[in-house]
DNA sequence: AGTCCGTGTGAAAACGATTACAAAACCTTG
DNA sequence: CAAGGTTTTGTAATCGTTTTCACACGGACT
């Protein structure tokens, strides 16, 4: 099942095979023959092998936080399926929320020659910031806006400010913000930072809302606005870092005897399927997960093709972002 | 950057430098030499070669129908954790429904030599059946009970049935069962078996239980239950073959100006997050898609350990089946 | 002193492909 | 028919590892 075996079955040299499988010349003649001997023995060449010697392998690196997350699995989504129509496989790792398996990720994946790599970003911190700069295949991350790396990320400040904007036109005055980690520049940091600067236009003091930070689950919503309703009851409306968190504060105002909307609003963050069949069904901004995926696997197959055949390193000035757009999608939450 | 160089400098043999990393005998003072050299180099051997050399690779092959399924995804979670603790990669195949996609994808894993492979069953072809057989990687089909194939399956079946046994408990009689395609033997023809024998065991003709055939999503389910309400408006159930087919159902149900669960009864099966926060909340069967995913790599993992030091092909007889059990979640809709 | 064993050592042969190179074979032409 | 060009060919080097093998070096033991 070798090529030297085919060669043999053949009566040709390996070379001969491999231009046949190549596209190179070869006779009409051996042709055939070489084309019977691989019909007979089911040869297909080694992948391993040829990697080693071109050096090329059509396989990318996915560095996710965790898969069971419809955020992150829509994106892996738009991923393979770019990836696929270019055919190429996507090898996957998953780190949690642990930095160290991260990089080790990276390290393997370096290491197996991955055409490039695709990181769905969380935290950035120094030392992580130093390897992945010196990561010598074309890297592009998602998600998250880190300077001086090729993004494919959200707006999430100005859905978040929009949300919370459209929350204050209905005359809610009494906000509380629910947020995530700050540790994640995105969903925990920009997104409330967005909330205040809505506050903010529209002349209330941002310092004056109360601001909690939870898990990213419905349970972590629940808890935290089950205590936020308990420490102001006069509380009327909740922005969520997240639809997940949302549905879970819905839970907690339910619970409490409020109602939504009549007493309290509520909206939250990513458009999820859950959001569409809670009561009432919930107001939230649709961020394009799956065209970030899409975007990403472009913005990183042209890296890699431009990198290709000019061996000069390139332009480094071309780290490219792409910021997606959001949408408003008002349900009965508000 | 290759281990020549790191030999070089170290002024040992490559060998010596294979041997330290690998646990082979080497004296002290050299092996001081050559921590030294990889330090100041940050070499790293190269898995492709090592690969090439030694016929092994700490990957596993993954092939999904799609990524994007509360199902799938979590199954896909329970695989990599199990499989990052052994310190293995996931190479993933995302195949759509194309049983054509689904076989290359086995090609080209075979070629990259993985160490495994486990097939996110769908539907079975001869042909299909044919090329599975002759696979020359371990293989473990997750979601579908495949004679003669290791299987890590759940109980479609029983889990039907006893949901369905539930709804007829309540009192209900003109029920209807919307399903999925039938070329999926375990979400299709299982599950409508097991409504159809709960059926009977309660002296009812299955029959006379109208059946119908729909995509996986809420709008399926939607779009069926209208239609089957349209033609029965004495229907006072729905047995539904996936979560997110019974939450379109409800939606239809409550379009026609009846209630549940006061007027119409619904069931769904998988226990799926929105499922929770409808209203009423659906009651259902939980599937254990986690356990599912590590149950599959525990047992690729085996044979694959159990298939490294005997090179005589082992027993063919080793071909496990796990049937996961199922666990009725009685909510609302019922 | 000779034998035996265990540990360290480097040279060289794999692993399975691609490809540079030079030789051979085949055409076109003048 | 000789000269010059194009297409086919096989040999051998290469990619970066691991591993076999033979050998050298010390003891420990007869």
């Amino acid at each position: 099942m070798t090529i030297k075996e085919v060669a043999r079955l053949a009566g040709v040299s390996s070379a001969a095979v491999s231009r046949y499988m190549n596209g190179g010349s070869v006779s009409e003649e051996k042709r055939a023959r070489i084309a019977r001997a691989i019909e007979e023995t089911g040869y297909r060449p080694d992948m391993t092998a040829q990697t080693l010697r071109t050096g090329r392998v059509r396989q990318i690196g996915v560095i996710v936080p965790k898969i069971f997350s419809e955020s992150v699995s829509q994106i892996m989504d738009g991923i393979s399926e770019c990836l696929a129509e270019k055919n190429y496989m996507t090898l996957l790792g998953c780190a949690g929320i642990d930095d160290a398996q991260e990089i080790r990720y990276l390290d393997i994946m370096e290491r197996n020659r991955v055409a490039g790599i695709i990181l769905m970003g969380t935290t950035m911190d120094p030392v992580k910031e130093k390897r992945l700069r010196e990561c010598r295949v074309p890297l592009v991350v998602t998600g998250q806006n880190f300077e001086g790396f090729p993004c494919v990320y959200h707006d999430d400040f100005h859905a978040v400010k929009a949300l919370t904007s459209l929350v204050l036109e209905k005359g809610r005055r009494r906000l509380a913000y629910i947020g995530v980690t700050e540790r994640d520049f995105a969903a925990g940091k920009a997104r409330r930072e967005g909330a205040q600067a809505a506050l903010l236009a529209a002349g209330i003091d941002p310092e004056t809302m109360p601001c909690t930070e939870t898990s990213f689950d419905a349970e972590g919503g629940f808890q935290s606005a089950r205590f936020l309703l308990a420490q102001h009851p006069d509380l009327d409306g909740f922005i969520c870092a997240t639809d997940n968190v949302a549905l879970g504060a819905m839970m907690a105002v339910r619970e409490s005897g409020r109602s939504v909307p009549a007493d309290v609003s509520i909206v939250g963050v990513g458009d999820c399927w859950a959001g569409t069949i809670s009561a009432p069904p919930l107001t939230t901004a649709h961020l394009r997960y799956r065209q970030c995926g899409v975007d990403a696997v472009r913005m990183l197959l042209q890296r890699i093709e431009q990198e290709d055949p000019e061996q000069g390193e390139a332009q480094p000035s071309q780290i490219r972002q792409i910021r997606l757009p959001y949408t408003i999608i008002e349900r009965g939450s508000v």
